[in-house]
DNA sequence: TGCGACTTCTGAAGCGCTTCAGTAAGTTCG
DNA sequence: CGAACTTACTGAAGCGCTTCAGAAGTCGCA
């Protein structure tokens, strides 16, 4: 009744459990009768090997565990298609934990070390870089999407200070200076680097005078009081958001203010998501390539696993795709303004 | 240099290994002064404990496995929140593993069950029933989102024949008889129950000469595709699709032939994923109560740890949520038709 | 005083696998 | 023709843990 073992294969093959451990691992060994007969004998048993029995004698796994730290986060949905696509070759299957907030993180970090994963990639984790470290020790690890400076982890990170400055150039080459960035606050990940680069875009056009901040977090509700925050003075011409989400919330509220857009405000987003690809979206986004960031991260795992041992970091370039949010400057004080060229 | 045992922890302490197993996991049989110095020895050490040596040892593991048959569907996103809140509370943790395709899907249930999961929970699943009947006589799992015919598992799953039910009606109230259906095509799955919702109800309100069926997948392209078969006689009025994304792609085919939604062609669509929720999107789609359907897999999967034994069935009931992508039927071979009251 | 019952602790077996050292044939070659 | 391989296989150790059967020591109570 019990589910069967290596033994009971061996058993029924009439062999050694070890030439059925050998065989069904495709290593040599076994005459070829012998070895038809063992996969017989598997087949007919229902055998499944037992992972838990085979990480402990091999003393590793072929699994990677993938951190998600949000689920919704479509953006992180490409780059796991990426990672699948070049580990499964490999034989490695992928197993994912998420951890929203530090200590489920924390707690999806230990599952993955007591699991002993064979490696690990951390999509934009928010626990200190001393646990980071602490991991990246333990397990070969790929950090995706936050800059950590240790060397027992491999890093790619989008050039998140080169998007906010593509943003903020092609805002202004539309005609905008009233530019107001809405800021994702200051927790580990991109969106410091995108909070400098709008500043020193902004600078380098002439606008230090006009840089603005607003809002501070990655939600919808973020995004609505951000705008609020920027009604209290004057609202702005253009909005350069930390990600799509955010552009959304901005344009949903501006748009209960009466503001529409791009004819009124324009707004640029963040990730390229596939929300903002759809027609009736249409945001105008800075793009990362994310289905090569996880192709990227698979190799990574697979050099180290062949035994490089000294940390590498990667910044991809990113590209700014333009769609329907984002529209010449409306000549401001006088009466009827020309709405944008199609 | 090695990562430290039980053993290990069991010398600093200067008690055995036995009595650290049970004082690490809480349970009795250390006095208190001896418990506080098996804990202080555990974390100057640095103690993991071993997944694969636990579950072997005690052949059940602490973990749940979630299949996602398509990461990019929120909608899977908000059931593991759900299935999250409750399984954390009570000790478990959650690894997930992504099928797309038959085989891959094959795949993740062999891991899931070499790793010897304490439970797992099927979403949408493609494979033979007969393999998930196997599967959960080895597992106790829960089947979200398909209707398998065993009692190997529980099932939930949302009344799709109902869901489509309320479309069909809600368009039919808006005037609309010429209502088309973009199908998802004949994988097991919600979309057959769609379909035979949508027969029926359009038989109900006595609409059986109008039943147009088209399209036969979950993607943007079927969506076009599935149009562009419906021009060929001619276009429908209204359209009832399978899910939310295949309304979106269906949106933006019509617009490049010409139609304008809702103006002149009515779309519902389903699962109510956030991507309908956005305003720029709006659209009116049927909901299904996602995170409640988590919880309850949760419910089921320590019912079963706690010893229930017989299969049992949920169907959750969907509701329609009104959005701007449907609008009373204009009246249509004269001229100018009102457009929609706001 | 004696005895069962509890508390606190130990030792050894064994989960199902991999791995390593070997054995017993057959084959090659100088 | 025997040393040196190669091929096809076996047995036993051991991975790090849980679990089970007890061993001391202590206490309560008849």
């Amino acid at each position: 009744m019990h589910r069967p073992t290596l033994d009971d294969v061996a058993d029924r093959a009439g062999v050694s459990r070890t030439l059925v451990s050998l065989t069904l691992r495709g290593l040599a060994g076994a005459g070829e009768e012998t070895k038809r007969a063992i996969h017989e004998a598997a087949i007919e048993l229902g055998y499944v090997p037992d992972a838990a029995a085979r990480n402990l004698a091999s003393k590793s796994s072929r699994a990677v565990g993938v951190l998600l730290n949000d689920m919704h986060n479509a953006f992180f949905a490409d780059v796991v298609d990426g990672l699948h696509a070049r580990m499964l070759e490999s034989g490695f299957h992928i197993l994912m934990g998420v951890g929203a907030g530090l200590s489920l993180e924390r707690s999806v970090l230990g599952t993955f070390r007591s699991y002993r994963m064979g490696g690990a990639v951390l999509m934009g984790p928010e626990v200190r870089e001393r646990e980071i470290e602490t991991f990246g020790r333990a397990v070969p690890t790929v950090v995706v999407g936050r800059s950590v400076r240790t060397d027992a982890v491999d890093v790619i990170v989008g050039d998140d200070r080169k998007g906010a400055m593509l943003a903020v150039q092609h805002l202004y080459d539309l005609g905008h200076r009233d530019i107001a960035h809405l800021d994702g606050g200051n927790i580990p990940g991109g969106s410091n680097a995108r909070r400098r680069g709008y500043v020193d875009a902004m600078r380098r056009v002439g606008l230090e005078h006009h840089v603005r901040i607003a809002g501070g977090g990655f939600t919808l509700r973020h995004a609505a009081a951000g705008i609020e925050e920027l009604f209290r003075t004057r609202p702005p011409t253009a909005v350069f958001a930390v990600n799509d989400l955010v552009a959304l919330g901005a344009i949903e509220r501006l748009s209960e203010l009466g503001l529409s857009t791009p004819d009124e405000v324009s707004i640029v987003g963040y990730d390229n998501t596939s929300l903002a690809a759809h027609r009736r979206v249409g945001l105008t986004s800075i793009d990362q390539p994310r289905f090569q960031i996880g192709e990227l991260a698979a190799s990574l795992l697979q050099e180290r696993f062949a035994g490089r041992s000294d940390a590498s970091r990667h910044v991809l370039a990113p590209k700014l795709v333009e769609r329907d949010s984002t529209a010449p400057l409306r000549v401001v004080p006088t009466g009827k303004a020309p709405s944008r060229p199609r």
